[in-house]
DNA sequence: GTCTATAAAGCGATAGAC
DNA sequence: GTCTATCGCTTTATAGAC
C-alpha cells in the first residue's frame, strides 16, 4: 500500500526534471537523463507527460516556483523590518549558491531565458512563477505599512534585482553580487519610508 | 579587393552566432543554422572556429559584450546626473526589447546562465563583459564625485538590476519591470549621495 | 503503469577535393 | 578559404508487449 511520505513516480521525474534545469537548462536537458535521474522509464515520462518535454518543463517551473517561494516566505517573516528579512534572504541564496559548487542557482532563470519566444506555454508559467514571488514580497510591504501602489512596485525590483545578482554570482562563482544586493534593496527600501 | 567597409566571412559568423545565441541560447543553436544564417558554409566555420561551437559562443559573448559597452556608454554621457543617465538606459532596453517583437533581451545572460559549470571558457567570457560593463558605470559614478568604493559597489547593482529587469520584462512582455529599475535605481543612487 | 525496441531526424565534428 | 559528403552519436517521440 502507498503511503503519504512515498514519493510516486510522477513526482520523482518531476523533481528530476527540475533539478536538472535548474543546473543545465531546458534545452541541454535530455528526457533520457531525466528518466535516468528519476530511476524511470521512458514509457512512464511519456505516461504523464504526454505533451514530452515542453510539458514536463511546465512542471518542472510550477515546482520550482513553489520551492523558492516557502523559502521566501520564511526569510521574509524572520524579521521585524522587511528589509532586514531581504538581507536574511540574499545571505540564504549565497550560502545555497556556493554550497551547491556554484551549480544551483535560480530554478527557473535559464529555462525562462531559453523558452522567450520559443515555448509560450513555458515562457507562461514562468511568469506566473514570477508574479507569485513578487506578490510575496509585495504582501509583505504592505503588511509593514507601504501603500499598495508603492509595495507592489518595490516588489518588482526586489525580486528583479534578486535575480540579476543571483545570475551575476553564479557566472563570477562570488558572494558579493548578492551581499550587495541586499544591502542596497534595504537601501532602497528605507528611502521610500 | 576587399574595401573596410567590406564584412568578412569570419565576423558574419560571430554576429550571426551571436544574434542566434541572444535569441536561442547556446544550446539550440546550431551551427548548421550559424553557418545558414551567416551565407557560410561549414568548412569556413571550422576553418576559423576549429575549437567548435565552444570557441564560437566565446567570440559570440565578447562580441555582444562590445555592442552594448557601446549603447551603455553612450546613455551614460547623454545625461549630467549619472542617475538621470540609467533612466535613459532603461528607455532605451525597453524600446529595442519592445521594437524586437520581445526577442532581443540581453545578448549574452542565456549562454551565460547555460554554461555556468559545464563551460568554463564561455562561463568565463561571460564574466569578463560583465566586468566591463560594471566598469564603465563605476568610472561615470566616480567622476561625479562618488568614491571608489561606493561607486563600484552599486556599479554590481546597477548592472545586476538591470539584467533581472530585462530578463524580467522579456519573459513577461512589458515594460514595467525596466522603467521601475530605472526609477530604483535613480533613487538609490540619490540615497548615497 | 512499466518496459524495451526502434523509428525518424538532427547534432557536432571530420575528411578531403578544389 | 570554400565546399560537399559523411561518420558516429544522440535526440524526441512512438509502438506494442507485458
Amino acid at each position: 500500500m502507498k503511503t503519504k511520505h512515498e514519493i510516486g513516480t510522477r513526482d520523482r521525474i518531476v523533481r528530476a526534471t527540475a533539478r536538472l534545469m535548474q543546473r543545465q537548462g531546458y534545452e541541454a536537458t535530455g528526457l533520457k537523463q531525466i528518466s535516468q535521474e528519476a530511476e524511470a522509464t521512458l514509457g512512464s515520462v511519456y505516461h504523464f507527460f504526454p505533451g514530452g518535454k515542453a510539458e514536463l518543463a511546465v512542471a518542472a517551473v510550477q515546482h520550482g516556483g513553489v520551492e523558492f517561494a516557502e523559502l521566501l516566505r520564511e526569510a521574509l517573516e524572520r524579521a521585524e523590518d522587511p528589509a532586514e528579512a531581504i538581507v536574511l534572504c540574499t545571505g540564504e541564496l549565497a550560502r545555497g549558491l556556493r554550497e551547491s559548487g556554484w551549480l544551483d542557482g535560480c530554478p527557473i532563470t535559464t529555462t525562462a531565458l531559453e523558452s522567450a519566444g520559443r515555448f509560450p506555454e513555458i515562457q507562461r508559467a514562468a511568469e506566473e512563477v514570477f508574479a507569485g514571488w513578487r506578490e510575496l514580497v509585495s504582501g509583505r510591504l504592505r503588511r509593514t505599512g507601504f501603500p499598495a501602489e508603492v509595495a507592489e512596485e518595490l516588489a518588482h525590483t526586489v525580486i528583479n534585482t534578486l535575480e540579476g545578482a543571483e545570475m551575476s554570482a553564479q557566472v563570477a562563482q562570488s558572494e558579493t553580487p548578492l551581499h550587495l544586493a541586499g544591502r542596497h534593496l534595504a537601501k532602497l527600501i528605507a528611502a521610500y519610508r
